[in-house]
RNA sequence: GACCCUAUCGUCUAGCCCGGUCAGGACAAGAGCUUUUCAAGCUCUCGGCACGAGUUCAAAUCUCGUUAGGGUCACCA
């Protein structure tokens, strides 16, 4: 039976490296038909946080991680006491005040690795472990090994930065009786200066993720690629394909930096694919916290929105910056956009175009195109000229979609107020 | 410093196991097409086997060394 585990500590929230592997955890896990476990690893009391497990629990979730079994450290110190006294009474470990420290027996460890294959290691290395610490809890590894051991967890996956632990696990395991499991370390995630990944480089958490708007298929989907390849060349992979083709013995074994660029291109290729009625779903959310107490247009109207702004949005929060000007009553005017096509008075041709809109009596992409172009002709302009200045009269800037299309977002009423109050300040 | 791990475009990678395809793709960058603007989309361009030996008719691929980067050396996990 196959069984894997993500062990985190609540000590921090879940970190983007720690996210992945889980990732690779879970994948190989549904591969191979086994099962997947999290183990919460709060044995130091003072740093665990209840805000950070929930918090944990959360993003798992939210990612689409489904744990089969789940364990709290914190409740099993009887019985890492119970192994540190066998190891007592069998003369492998001896006291220090009131810690535990295991003997260092002189030999050369070989961890068979899934995806680096044979390490070697000398124990004259390593010096004697503290497996109990003197308040009574256990340390990182021995309570580790008696976990991975006794939850029978075949294929141990982690990060590359438990190398250098594994041999000390690996006597414990021997001391204890029982037999070590596969490993697999994953290389590490760096940042761009290609040191591991730290707040520096900017968010870790995957919660900083969410709340930026990424969706968490793109998430996951980036992370995959990060140390594995499906080998067809294939970036955007839909999970469950990826679960066919995952092999670990295809992970690579050097580092990866995190690129944001190529997670917000993946994260709008996901977007753009998208059901608009879903996408819109999950657009009331931010729209809710960044205009507390406001009533949203709701169902098509904000479909259509939607719908306007899908083929350019990286993030979902990148929907807010976009559609400000429909969601409040005052137009911010972005500075270059102002001077650039409203420093001229164009009172005259926006009350022209005003009129000729109000008189329409169905507002629609036809319609104002219709009058639009009509009302260029009367003026013996180019649509150019006019295009633009009113752009950002109704928008506050020179970029945006179709015009009509936003006059038609924007609505009769507020669309032909803004032409005419344009000038008037 | 000691020990361990690693090395293909700027970045993520395919190819390496089982030597022989102009070293393939994606992001980024640049150019063009499209267009009422900006994106998107499409097309093209730029750009890489860390270095040095060895084995071989032939090395990104096998071997050794050098260099560089990373990780670990806690009564943190």
């Amino acid at each position: 039976m196959v069984r894997v585990r993500f062990a985190p500590s609540p000590t921090g929230y879940l970190h983007i490296g720690g996210a992945r592997t889980a990732l690779f955890n879970w994948m190989y896990a549904k591969a191979l038909g086994g099962k997947f476990v999290l183990r919460i690893e709060d044995t130091d009391k003072v740093r665990s946080k209840k805000e950070y497990l929930d918090e944990i629990l959360d993003s798992m979730q939210w990612l689409g991680f489904h744990w089969d079994e789940f364990y709290k450290q914190s409740d099993r110190f009887d019985l890492y006491r119970q192994y540190a006294q066998k190891l007592l009474d069998e003369g492998k470990a001896y006291r220090e005040g009131e810690a535990v420290i295991l003997k260092m027996p002189q030999k050369q460890i070989k961890i068979y690795d899934l995806i680096r294959d044979e390490i070697s290691v000398d124990t004259k290395e390593i010096k004697d472990q503290v497996l109990m610490k003197s308040d009574g809890s256990p340390t990182y590894s021995f309570a580790c090994v008696i976990d991975d051991a006794l939850m029978e967890i075949s294929c141990v996956i982690r990060g590359e930065d438990h190398i250098s632990n594994t041999p000390k696990q690996i006597v414990i395991y021997e001391a204890l009786g029982f037999r070590p499991p596969k490993f697999a370390h994953l290389p590490l995630i760096l940042d761009y200066e290609r040191a591991r990944m730290s707040k520096r480089a900017g968010a870790v958490a995957v919660s900083d993720y969410r709340r930026q708007g990424f969706l968490p298929e793109a998430v996951v989907n980036y992370l995959m690629l990060l140390g594995w390849s499906p080998g067809n060349n294939q970036e955007k992979i839909a999970f469950a394909s990826a679960v066919k083709n995952f092999s670990i013995k295809k992970i690579n074994k050097a580092g990866a930096v995190f690129a944001l660029d190529k997670l917000r291109w993946l994260n709008g290729q996901y977007i753009k694919e998208m059901d608009t009625a879903r996408l819109a779903q999950l657009l009331v959310h931010f729209l809710k916290e960044k205009y507390p107490g406001n009533t949203f247009p709701d169902g098509k109207a904000l479909e259509n929105i939607v719908q306007l702004f899908k083929g350019r949005m990286a993030t979902l929060t990148d929907f807010l910056e976009w559609t400000d000007f429909i969601f409040t009553d005052k137009v911010q005017f972005d500075p270059e956009s102002k001077e650039k096509h409203l420093s001229q008075d164009k009172s005259k041709e926006f009350h022209l175009l005003a009129q000729a809109l109000r008189e329409i009596k169905e507002f629609n992409v036809k319609s104002t195109e219709e009058v639009f172009r009509r009302i260029v002709e009367q003026l013996g302009i180019t649509a150019g000229d006019l295009v633009h200045p009113v752009r950002v009269a109704l928008t506050g800037r020179a970029v945006g979609p179709g015009l009509f299309e936003t006059m038609v977002v924007l609505g009769q009423n507020k669309t032909i107020s803004r032409l005419q109050e344009c000038f008037n300040r």
